[in-house]
DNA sequence: ACCTGAACACCGTTCAAGT
DNA sequence: ACCTGAACACCGTTCAAGT
């Protein structure tokens, strides 16, 4: 509510801090992440390159800022919806992250090479836990979901958008993609070979990627 | 088996390809994939920065090539046994993975920010096919779970050393890698709410990523 | 308070010249 | 064949000076 108060009386900004974010969201999706610099940012919003430093501290500082806004563009009324049941909820967060990800694909990068620490990435996190607690999770646990979630869109996302600058034809894309659906669990498909008899009968992906994640985080394995 | 023998005679090379990646990894390590620079790599071997592009075109040459390295270096004794029971071998390529990832954390940045395309990078996710294809998936299938578990095993690694940059606690940072752990399965625990009653007893963590990664494709979630 | 021009210490890459 | 010095077109950031 404070926005347009406090200014101190001097010389009137010639821009505003959203027409700096806009320019340099416009070169994130013209180049990736490597295209975005301050003098280009400075040169479309026609002042000096370092004029924008009066915005903001720093280029880190603007990228961060890019970042907030781009998290609270996300669309929560659904993800929100106490009415709705869990799934749909965090479906469709799932879905809103990936259009607007696939729209700024440069936003993956940016995304992944911080901590998403700011107030909207700590919001969303929240909400996220919310939904799970919601869901039946100790209110605890459910922060930790919120993290398996999160990595698995992005990640999933960012090698998505890693293979879109690839020279495949779209068939191969096609055909990538359909592969991941399928397989998540092994137990789908029937056992081929003899070493496949290793595996007991009531063996869950759910049981394996936690077992992979204990181990990741450098515990031992339950036996 | 030709690495030594066809260059033409000539000025001796003054370093080798390995001394460049060398370099470039010690100042990917030293600052990250933002602190690695063809002069820098160039001053640390101890010629001009433009004699680097006697042994690569590009930096980003250079970079595909360290990545290209890195596979190279994970061990893979225990992922390509077939004596072992095959989440053995999963588990042992993850810990691999996450250990060199975790000595080089800026590596982790390369690796999401292109498909390894190249040969090793080829040859891991050929490998992790193979043990998944050993598990019992059909040959096809195989190839897509090895992408799911390498956006995991990155996406997560990836998040982990982001955090590792930030003022946080090592207590903060034991009780978020804990909580990771037991949420994988919302199924673990009691129901506590009454919107958590929407959610059918047999519904797994099985099932819900594989709807998410569904979804996230862009394909009808089945009803 | 905000802007500008000039400068500093960098970058990746190219080119002509040496051996 | 490989190296060097010099140059080109950039980069983020700082500083002094203007209004």
């Amino acid at each position: 509510m404070a926005t347009s108060m406090g200014r101190r009386t001097g010389r009137p900004r010639a821009v505003t801090e959203q027409a700096i974010l806009d320019a340099a969201l416009s070169q994130l999706d013209a180049g990736g992440a490597a295209a975005v610099s301050v003098r280009g940012i400075a040169a479309q919003v026609g002042i000096a390159p370092n004029a924008v430093y009066t915005y903001f501290p720093s280029k880190a500082a603007v990228l961060r800022a890019l970042v907030e806004r781009f998290l609270g563009d996300v669309n929560h009324d659904r993800f929100v919806d106490r009415q709705l049941p869990w799934r749909q909820r965090v479906e469709a967060l799932a879905l809103e992250l990936r259009t607007h990800l696939v729209a700024h694909p440069g936003a993956v990068q940016l995304l992944l090479s911080g901590p998403m620490s700011g107030p909207n990435g700590l919001a969303l996190r929240e909400s996220l836990s919310e939904v799970l607690a919601d869901a039946g999770s100790a209110p605890d646990d459910a922060a930790r979901a919120s993290y398996v979630l999160l990595v698995y869109v992005l990640g999933a996302i960012a090698l998505e958008v890693a293979e879109l600058d690839q020279p495949h034809t779209e068939r191969d894309r096609v055909s990538t993609r359909r592969a991941v659906l399928d397989t998540i669990s092994v137990e789908a498909y029937p056992r081929t070979t003899e070493t496949a008899a290793t595996i007991s009968k009531d063996f869950t992906t759910e049981q394996f990627l936690w077992g992979l994640t204990r181990i990741l985080n450098g515990l031992q394995p339950q036996t």
